[in-house]
Order: C-alpha cells, then structure tokens, then sequence
DNA sequence: GTCTATAAGATGATAGAC
DNA sequence: GTCTATCATCTTATAGAC
C-alpha cells in the first residue's frame, strides 16, 4: 500500500489527526473529518466505534510515536554531548513541520485523562534510558536531574508553543521564526551543557 | 460590591473563567456557565450577545492583566537580578493557583487569533520597558535577547504546561511537583545569570 | 432584569438497502 | 464495505410574558 493510497481507515485516521491538532476535539466534527477523508460519514462509525474511540487511538499512537523516537535517539552509541544535540534537533525538526502537535496532545491529555496512563510506558523510560544515568552524575550537588531535563525540553519546544504570543509581542514573521529557531539549534545545547558539573 | 456577592454580569464571567480553563472553550456549554453561576440560561445572552463575545471579553481581560502584571513589576526601582527573581517568582505563585492558564490561553489563542492582535498592546511592551534594553546590554555577542527571555520564560511556564507528562513519566505526586517548583523558584534565576555576558 | 418556552440548526450515531 | 436516510439529542440564540 502506498504512502498517498491509504485505506478508508488510514484516510480517516489522517484526517482526523490533522482536524483534532488543528481545532482540537471539541470544535472537530464527524462530518468535517468524512468530509476532508473523502469517505461517507457512516464510516467514520463503522470503523472506530466512536468519535472518542477514534480519537483515543490516534491520541496513543501520536504518544507511543513520541516515546519510541526518544528511545531510539537516546540508545545509540553516541556522546552524552551528541544525544543532547540530537534531542534538541530531533525535536526542532518535527515541530517546524508541526508545530500545533504540543498544544493538541498536552491541551487534549488534560480532557481524556485516561487516554493517558501507564499502557503508554512512559513511566518506565526515565529508568530504562542510560541518558538519563549519565545526567544523573553530571548534575551539580542538590540539582535533581528532572530538572535540567524539564530545562532541555522547554527551552526547545516552548518557543513553538508561545509562537502566537511570541510573535505578536515582537512583530517575528514566519520566517524570522524559524531562523531563530535554527540558531536555537546550537545555542540550547550550549546552555544546557553549562547547567552541568564541570567534567574532569 | 463584596467579593463574592457579584452582579450577574459577574457571576457569569467567573463561572465562564473558570469553566473555559477547565474545559475549553468547545466543550463549555451555554448551559454549564448558566448552572454554574446559578443564573438563567437566557441571561448570558443577555449581558454578552453570543458565547463567542462573551469569551472575547474574558480572554482580553485576561491577557490584559498580565501583560498589567509584566509592567508593574518590571518598571519598579529594582536591580537586574532582582527583577529576574520577581518574574519567576510572580508566574509560579499565579500558575501554582491557576495552572490551567497557560494551556487555556495558548490554545484557545488559535482558534480565536482575532481576539489577540495589536489591540492588547504587547507588540509594543518589549521596546517600552526598561528591562528588555538591560537584557539588550547583557546578551553575549552574536545571542540575541529574546532567545535569554525566552529561556526565562519556558523554564518558569513550561514545567505547569508539561505537568501532566512529567508526572506520568516521573510518578511525580502534586506535592513533590510543588516542592519542585519552589527549588526552581531559586534556581532559574541563577541558571538565567549565568547565560549572561560577565558583568565587570 | 429575569424568566419560560421554543425556534432553528448542528451533532453523534445507527438502521437498513445495496 | 459503502451508501442514504433518519433519529434522538443537544446547542446557541431569541421572542415575549412578567
């Protein structure tokens, strides 16, 4: 099956995905997603249960997506300085080509709570990842390594969620955007390395 | 008026308020801020002409209390540091009472842009406060300030607006949140100095 | 200003023909 | 699997009595 030749369900799910992060769950309807998959309204029904079923399993794949691209930027045989890098321009790039994901998972989480929960895995990853052992004994006395995590994580994905804000207080264009978030690139590495210890 | 002896244009705002950042707007009913406020349906019609009106109304007075906020405390006779210190301190005492807010304001922005636009004036805040020119002067060559106050800014909001993932990834209750929130209450000042040119 | 009653339309979901 | 037609319900909004 080719990538444009989806199946009903495929076409359903993507533009479900798309209308969900766009206006979020409450202002998508059944109809508007049958009408951008260009199938029948009865088959949105037909093939997820409901429109929160279908919601549910697009919402846990979009998460489970998340989770399964750390894992493997984090496993690989790099530096601590490179997986820091990587993070940071993994992140970056898949926000430059969607940048509404982070309000539409973390606005939509807070109204399907259950969607959430341990079946995602995520719990588990903070123990499993050897990233995060390394971070541990590169953080300065009395600094937790959530910490500077939360650090590395905001300062790269927040400038995509205060965009609007962002822009309108600086009058920043589209373009401007995302050349301060190519020099973002190098620079969140840069100040993330310096919260650490100073290595021997 | 007492506090809690508002008119009904009141109540309905407060129960609007409330519900819109509890629920969103699309899923907030008519109905619900009617029954909340414990005013007749046909009222909220009354005093706002349409659900959409009466959000425009919160929403601006919303943004507009904080960019009120932002002013006062940044024009005050402070040092540098000392104003760093009260921005961080203010949003985590504003967002530990309402942390709802950010995901409330940032994703609703987007489906209502016409409510935000010039008309707030926070195209104009970064030019009018003394603050910004400081930063100006303290930014390394070649880094420019709004990348430092955008640090400021995410590492201060973001941990509110990840909350839900964190704790999930974490097994982080509300109270060690909290508690964590007031070591970064301390901390993000003086990760934030450090980003800075040495003063001589 | 506040209420009741109701209009006018949209929405999620399904039954049943093909 | 896909369609048409339709149900039952909920939604915003208003007209009109008090």
């Amino acid at each position: 099956m080719s990538e444009k030749d989806l199946d009903t369900a495929g076409k359903i799910k993507e533009a479900a995905s798309q209308l969900f992060i766009e206006k979020g769950f409450g202002r998508t309807t059944t109809r508007d997603i049958a009408t951008e998959a260009g199938v029948n309204l009865a088959l949105v029904n037909y093939y997820f249960r409901s429109k929160d079923e279908l919601f549910s399993t697009i919402m846990t794949e979009t998460v489970q997506g998340f989770i399964w691209q750390l894992r493997v930027l984090l496993n690989d045989d790099k530096t601590f300085e490179e997986k820091v890098e990587l993070v940071v321009s993994n992140y970056i790039d898949l926000l430059k080509t969607r940048p509404d994901l982070p309000i539409f998972m973390l606005s939509e989480i807070r109204n399907h709570p259950e969607e959430m929960a341990a079946k995602l895995g995520i719990d588990k990853l903070m123990h499993e990842i050897k990233f995060f052992q390394e971070l541990a004994q590169r953080c300065p006395e009395g600094v937790h390594p959530i910490h500077l995590f939360m650090n590395l994580l905001s300062m790269t994905v927040f400038p995509f969620i205060g965009k609007p804000v962002i822009s309108a207080a600086t009058g920043m264009n589209d373009e401007a955007f995302m050349m301060m978030m190519e020099q973002r690139r190098t620079l969140i590495p840069q100040w993330f390395m310096s919260m650490l210890k100073p290595q021997e």
